[in-house]
DNA sequence: AATGAATGAGATTTCATTCAT
DNA sequence: AATGAATGAAATCTCATTCAT
């Protein structure tokens, strides 16, 4: 009758697959519970909802995210230098577990609030980095807030493509490329 | 530029708006009539299943957007001309009913099947400009698949900017810069 | 399928019924349907939770309750009159409808909170009773509050008993007596 | 008074708080566990289930309260010692732990049944008292069944109005004025 | 035509109990 | 012996849809 093997992982694991899959709407406890391994009733034992569920996946995963990327940080001077090996990590990422990548991608804008300038949110760390590349003459004068959206479409978009088919893996072999887009758009205002 | 869509009452437009609000499963049939003022029963009556008012919304939106993006095809020739006209369209879409737009992005995914290769899917537009002005030398060789996605990052990111308040609105005013980079973008591989 | 007829008066007699007969929690309200002839569903057109089920029958049940107590104490002047009208109006009531006397009884603890001091509170009714009869010299000083408790409990215990099939039915009948014990009980200080 | 009650340990002491705060349906195993410092399977190492801690805690305490019953009747003849002498041994159980009193005064109509006619029934005993001073002439002939039940509101009532903050601690103070009214009542026929 | 009550299927959640560790 | 994860059954609740009025 009782089974008691550790699974939180598993769950975790198909919730995280699932959500990206079909949704976080389109996915139900049970086929949760039925691809891990388990009954319905032991998600509740590691998490009180399903809510609860999304969020502790989404902060679990955002940390790991926000770590590698202060990591990479941490390595790295100026923008020629930081944002190929950013865009390398995103994609590296991606490559390595893209429902990690899209389950973060799919759930931030519920739950952005509660992490809106939080230093470790891709978004501000990318503000900054231009915002820094200004203030130090790196690159010309420009609205941060607009190249700040224009950089995060380049690294984000190609991700989508692969998802839908459109583009080839693995998504890091794009990188170079990528990175050299971004880092003209950094220099558009100059000429 | 004239109203690109239509809404047939208050139960259409009660809808797009909690669609692109909550998403579509996170929206019932009861607050959709409880948002328009009308009852549950009476939505029945025009549309004859949640599902076909999903689809209803979408096809009449996205056939009024084919429209206006054959209209600037037909009215500009070569990508230095069409692309600037058409990320000037895009915006002012969204600039006046960021619902409408938000609601295509949002519900593509799971319809585009239907008009996969249909001109007025954006994506398979876009990239349907690349590999022309590829083909007629208007740019460098190039993957084009990837290309695609990297405009379409630089067009629909300022966009998701707005909404969360990072960029400014209107969103037209941002047209000239990223017409800029987008054909940037597309001359990227000559040097 | 539907059958759409009205059966919120159902709903509430059968929940009524089954709360006094097996407690709230002993309910199910798959039992509470299933009593009121309609699926477990209909419940919730009319009351968003088992637990505003419960609220709003109370609430409901103890106006009529209030109006009542209202009424008998308008058409009495002084203890010797109104204790007698007020023990035959519960006890009138209580063989009227069992039910509503034994589940305002059952669940008053935990709502109680809300209807504290509320004038159509029975146990606050009595209370402001037995002060003013003091107060005018009806009766001999003594504890209010004690007092309050020793005539409710020579009201309520009654029902109790017939409930459990000690005390013969109708209550009525034990009206008087009752209401000679009360008085006495009220006088008790003088000697 | 001596402690008229044992505990076994901490699982049935958090057992018998919780299920006097929110009922025995109300209150769960993992609550009951937590409250006590052990885990859920602690628990069934000393009950084989919910029910059995339910039953187990009721005879416990009935039984104690049984020895203390017989022990005050042992030592008192006749209605005008017995009764006073009952009410105080009531009280203090009351005073000294409201918990045990209120948990027997919950679940008795559940588990009555299995000591129908024990004398440790309280409400039985009462009304073989009431049926003994009858036949000893010691009080006038009326309606045992009713009297015992005015009898048993007089004595839980105040206990009742302690519970709620109406009536004053400790009820032991109250006992003598509560004797008063229970003989005053027995007497009640003579005029 | 409109209303809103009810259906019925399925979703989420709870919980007494069992059992591998 | 203790722990706490998992079971399985049942409870509460949701919701697209139907239909009597």
């Amino acid at each position: 009758m009782a089974r008691p093997v550790r699974m939180k992982g598993a769950i975790e694991r198909a919730a995280l697959e699932l959500f990206v899959e079909r949704g976080v709407d389109g996915t139900s406890i049970r086929e949760i519970a039925s691809r891990a391994g388990v009954t319905e009733g032991a998600l509740y034992r590691h998490h009180k909802s399903k809510d609860d569920l999304v969020r502790a996946l989404f902060f679990e995963n955002y940390h790991l995210f926000a770590a590698m990327i202060k990591r990479v940080r941490a390595a790295h001077d100026g923008v020629e230098d930081l944002l190929p090996a950013l865009v390398e990590a995103f994609f590296g990422l991606y490559d390595e577990d893209h429902y990690v990548f899209e389950f973060i991608m799919l759930v931030q804008h519920a739950l952005l609030d509660e992490v809106k300038t939080d230093e470790a949110n891709p978004v501000e760390l990318v503000s900054r980095i231009v915002r820094e590349a200004i203030r130090k003459r790196q690159v010309p004068k420009q609205d941060a807030n607009l190249t700040t959206a224009l950089l995060v479409g380049l690294v984000i978009q190609p991700a989508v493509g692969v998802r839908y088919g459109r583009v080839k893996r693995p998504l890091v072999r794009h990188a170079p490329f990528v990175s050299r887009a971004c880092l003209e758009l950094l220099q558009l205002g100059k000429s």
